[in-house]
Formats: C-alpha cells, sequence, structure tokens
DNA sequence: ATCTTAATACAACTTAGTTGCAAATATATA
DNA sequence: TATATATTTGCAACTAAGTTGTATTAAGAT
C-alpha cells in the first residue's frame, strides 16, 4: 500500500519533512499540519510514506512514533536501521549516521535493532537556560 | 517514593517476577492479576518496585512497558542498563548479558542508550510450527 | 487497642492511534 | 473536455494504555 496520487495533503506533509532536517514526531505533525489536514489523514500519509521507503519510523523516549526522511531506501528495503538521539533536554531528535556493532547473541537471530540514545544535545549542552522545545512530547 | 509497606499486593506483584525468569509487560500483568488486584495498583505498585531498584522497566517493540528483575541496582542507580531482545513471533524480551559499545558521538553527551533487538527466539527458530505467546501484546 | 498514614479500589479521565463510512477529488479513458 | 471509477479525505466514534481524584481499607507505629 504506496501513495498511488499526489494530493495536496501528501505535498503538505512532504513539504514538512523536507524543511526540518531533524526527525519529527506524529504528536507534533498532527499538531502543526491541524488547520491543514485532519489528523487521520496525517497517519494514513506518513503509513504510506513509509512503505515507499520516503520515510521511516522509531519510536521516541515515551514510546511515540517519530518520523524521518530516508537517505538509502526503496519500498522493498528499508536501509535506514541506524541509532537516533533524543535530547532530554529540548526533546529534538536527530538520525545517527554512525554504526553501532551488535555482538552475536547465542542461539538467536537478530533482525532488527532498535537504539534510542538520550542525552544533551549541542544546544542545550551549551546553554545554561534550557529551553523546553514543543517537540518534546 | 519507593515501598513502604509489605502489602499482600506487592507481594503477588513479586511473586510474578520470581516465576518469570523473562520480562514481563505491563498489559499481561494486568490481565495476570486482574482478579487479585486494580490496574491501578498494579501500575503503582511496579513503579514503586523501580524507585527501589527492585525491577527496571523499558519499551517494547509496540513502545509498551516491561518490566524485569534488577540485578545490580539500587534505589540511586540503575545498573541494568543492557540490550533487550523480543522475539518477533511469540513476542517473549529477555534481558541480555551483552555489552554494546556505544561509538562517541561529535557535540553530544550521551546518558541513556535503550536499545532492543529483534528477531527469532530460540524455540520459535527451531519450531515451523509458530505458537503465538500472549505476551506477545 | 488506637491512631496515623500509606495503600487500594473504583470510576472517570486523557491521549495516541485506529476504523467505518459517506463525500470529495485525482486520474485514466472515451 | 466530459465522464467513470477508484483512491483519498473528513468526521465521528471507537480502542486501549496509562493517569488522576477520592473515599475506603489496612499497615504498623505508639
Amino acid at each position: 500500500m504506496g501513495v498511488l496520487r499526489k494530493t495536496k495533503s501528501v505535498d503538505i506533509v512532504l513539504t514538512a519533512f523536507n524543511q526540518d532536517t531533524t526527525a519529527i514526531s506524529v504528536i507534533a505533525l498532527v499538531e502543526q499540519l491541524h488547520s491543514e489536514m485532519n489528523k487521520t489523514t496525517v497517519y494514513r500519509i506518513l503509513n504510506k510514506l513509509e512503505d515507499d521507503g520516503i520515510l521511516h519510523s522509531f519510536l521516541g523516549k515515551n514510546g511515540h512514533k517519530w518520523y524521518a526522511k530516508c537517505h538509502n531506501c526503496s519500498s522493498s528495503v528499508h536501509q535506514d536501521i541506524h541509532p537516533h538521539f533524543q535530547c532530554i533536554n529540548c526533546g529534538k531528535v536527530e538520525c545517527l549516521d554512525i554504526n553501532v556493532q551488535i555482538p552475536n547473541i547465542p542461539n538467536r537471530k537478530v533482525e532488527v535493532s532498535q537504539i534510542l540514545l538520550q542525552g544533551k544535545c549541542e544546544d542545550c549542552y551549551n546553554s545554561q537556560k534550557p529551553e523546553h522545545n514543543v517537540n518534546a512530547k
């Protein structure tokens, strides 16, 4: 089930991801676009864009869903299996371009790895007066 | 806010973790104990046992909360920052006794790492007729 | 035995995410 | 360009995990 038609709503969602280089939580996106489209539509479009390998999803620190643009994915293979970093202060999430080596685990076959690192991002580490971001949800 | 009193409910919850060597999802535990105590009570007891360093929590593949017994924790230091393994077939979750090396990330200070590996556990890998476990939720 | 305070049950609530269906709209075809 | 048809959307209702307020119950200290 991929995107079949180039609709206005699909375009608005894609524009949001082109403007923001970091990841966006579904909650934030629904809120940000609530005057332009229904939340059901946001959920459905994100779902389709992921199927098409245009976005990838992962869970943030509260178990809420986040999406970010894929770089080398197709609809059949999602290569964006990289760690994500979430700032515990402002809530911002970034995709990390690093490779984490998973050791072999006896008697088990690992197929997916979900790695969320939490800490302070550069901005929050430097500023003494932390400014809580709306994306923290 | 730790456990202050040795109540019947606290005892029942602890017994559940002593009988099951793997992790238990809150959903499964609430269901399992629903005739013995209210779900609010389960949530509150788990919360307190975590504060006391007796249990540790983490998120499963759907973002739902799981708990497991701690081995070397105190109420001040949670040392159980280890990866967890969830079977994509039967849903069972285990704590992994391995160390995953997180590379240094420029300009960020990593404080917490949350690693969930998914794949087939030994039982499910060997059996051709997969048996879906109730814990899969 | 009594008193104080923490723990519990229960109901109501919050919120992320889903579902069913009627109406709207993109696009293929004539 | 007009029409047909299948997808997309909005809306309302729903589901389910987790939380909160409050009256009642029960630990355990005195």
